[in-house]
DNA sequence: CACGTATATACCATGTGGCGTATATCACGA
DNA sequence: TCGTGATATACGCCACATGGTATATACGTG
């Protein structure tokens, strides 16, 4: 007993690769458990309990049909991971800012001589300034 | 040994709590171990332990200053988030489309006599056609 | 009513993650 | 050089999630 694990977060029910496969097959359309199974090549009992966690933390929703269940997704759960993005979106939007104005300015200093596309994947932004103290 | 645990997708890495508490506090400004300890009132070990498991996925990255290392956040594996809820959020907002036509057209068969707003929060939308056939 | 199909659940074994305690490492200052 | 502060790491323990196998339940069909 003690079932005190059904609060799980959002967070850890994505976590999980299959659930994440799951989530992504029904985003086209609504799957009986049998699709699902066969799609994934996951066993069966592993898709129902899978699809319970997501069900119960109200990723998805079952539609009886004869013996099949046809699952849905349900927007709410990714919407409120949605939401938990956006401090983050506001920070590195900030640091793209940065990032452009910074270039204007060595653009301004220094024209262009020559295009040199090196590694264009990871960029890294200016230091900020670094405050000595701990200050508790 | 197999420590091939390495390659942790960045939804386990945001699964756990205090990870998540970590980031949060680092969107703000850059922040030593200390502080983060403090903050959070998590042990020492436990913060450095989950500030490996943010570095080595790209997460955070340190500054040392002295005895210090100052964590700042880095947007990549974030965004890497962001992006996988892109078709989801294509999903819901089709969804919520559906729902405004449908609102539209009953406003537009019985004209809107009193404004109810009742619970606002869980919206449902129309049920889609539902096929008979499991088709392979 | 017996049987096949579709799904859910129980039980078990296993792997792994997170925390606490103890200790190592490194830098600074006296 | 020694002590102290700041951080990282090793080790052991425990809880728990996941998958497999077997079984239960429910529905439709002959």
């Amino acid at each position: 007993m003690a079932y005190i694990t059904s609060v799980e977060s959002v967070f850890e029910i994505i976590a999980e690769p299959n659930r994440r496969a799951i989530l992504a097959l029904l985003v086209t359309s609504q799957q009986s458990v049998g699709q699902i199974e066969r799609r994934l090549r996951i066993s069966q009992p592993t898709v129902s309990k899978h699809l319970r966690v997501l069900r119960e933390a109200g990723f998805v929703e079952p539609t009886v049909d004869a013996q099949r269940r046809l699952y849905r997704l349900k927007p709410e759960p990714l919407q409120e991971i949605d939401a938990w993005l956006e401090p983050f979106r506001r920070f590195w939007s900030a640091h793209v800012d940065a990032l452009e104005r910074h270039l204007d300015r060595m653009a301004q200093a220094n024209p262009p001589a020559k295009k040199k596309p090196k590694a264009a994947k990871t960029r890294r932004v200016p230091n900020r300034a670094r405050p000595k103290g701990e200050a508790r």
